[in-house]
DNA sequence: ATTAATTTTTAGACAAATCTAAAAAAAAGA
DNA sequence: TCTTTTTTTTAGATTTGTCTAAAAATTAAT
């Protein structure tokens, strides 16, 4: 079956918000839709006639499992496509985010596929979030980003989300390589920043930009 | 200036049947875009509100060098994107049309501008067809398929519009590969079959599908 | 437990792109 | 030239996705 950009749309966020919170409400998806509350009542009415949703008037909406499957396609299909542009084309990654929100929409089963293919079958997309197999299958990843790892913890790093000069500049200033083993000490919260050990240096701090582009495993 | 998929698609197709007539006229256009004429008229209001267009009722139009420019640009895309897929994905020729209709409204510059460069900026695309540069220039193409050679020429064979075991096959039997060259006999239009002769082989016939999908050069 | 505030839905309108049926203009034929 | 045919345009309706303003339901607060 085959669905409009807009129903796609919905679907997708719908799906991401559901990540947070079981059941989804009206305002936040306007909000995160950039619209308005009376015209996400209308969509839900036709995503609920397609079964797409479980939807009760006033209670809250969540996708049915048949909803599911097309949202995580469309995932599939956006991280492919994000992974293709930095990867391929070398974009850097905070740069391929609306790129990807409408080639995500060119949906032909064939093309997937065979992108999947050429990358190789990526894991993850370039900012570390797992893309789900054929099968609607999430990979389990181990990899995650340094913003998101508790304190006190020894990592290796695995990837970096960003390709470009300046952070490599930066990185190689704190001797990071993949590969490298940190500890991390302290998270401030006034400004997300991070205190961590490399090796035998000194523990330095590094901003929350720079935790966010910097993917890690424990152990 | 940003324009719908439906704008896009009717620039498109004015753009194309202009290469046959000068003037394009509303029947031939519906017929193209499969729809019907009196859609045709309302958008070409449109299209002329928007100076793409030179229009005078009941008289035939044609794109206006601005409505070129925007056409040419649409055509890079799409061309760019079919490139992409043959020789990247691996799709055979004939397969990656529609998938690249759908793939050339993804309008961002820089996407385009670094997908030709990861393509080492073809000059034609998997039919032959030439590939604009990024100002709308068409590059002069002396290649071109051998269904379009007129009789009694020696070609050269350049390049292989399709990359099936199928056809690849076909060609090694008939002793044809890149760097060959080919006399052309005579064309039977009953089904735009060829008359060959290649080296010193007997002369032999080919089908107008083979033809097409080989490319050459003259002398 | 009422009232107040918030959230959600309805009602009705609008823009884009399409359609059918009928009218108007242009082209072709006698 | 005057009729007939073809082409093109208008008029009015439809679908999709959106909006505003107002009503209805739910939740929070006194």
């Amino acid at each position: 079956m085959n669905f409009s950009i807009a129903e796609e749309n919905y679907i997708k966020n719908i799906y991401h918000l559901q990540q947070q919170s079981e059941l989804v409400n009206t305002n936040s998806l306007a909000y995160e839709l950039q619209t308005k509350p009376a015209s996400v009542t209308d969509m839900l009415k036709k995503l609920q006639i397609k079964n797409l949703l479980d939807y009760e008037k006033y209670k809250g909406f969540r996708l049915s499992s048949k909803g599911n499957k097309v949202a995580i396609n469309i995932v599939r299909r956006h991280r492919l496509w994000e992974f293709f542009l930095v990867t391929k084309l070398g974009f850097e990654w905070d740069k391929v985010h609306a790129i990807a929100e409408e080639l995500e929409h060119v949906s032909n089963q064939e093309l997937i596929q065979k992108l999947d293919r050429f990358l190789n079958h990526p894991q993850t997309d370039p900012h570390g979030d797992p893309i789900p197999d054929g099968n609607g299958k999430m990979p389990v990843i181990h990899q995650l980003s340094m913003a998101d790892v508790v304190e006190k913890k020894k990592v290796i790093v695995s990837s970096v989300g960003n390709q470009s000069p300046a952070i490599l500049e930066l990185l190689n200033h704190y001797h990071i390589n993949i590969g490298t083993e940190i500890k991390i000490n302290q998270r401030f919260s006034f400004d997300g920043s991070i205190e961590i050990k490399v090796g035998k240096y000194a523990a330095c701090i590094i901003s929350e930009l720079v935790a966010k582009n910097i993917f890690v495993y424990h152990e």
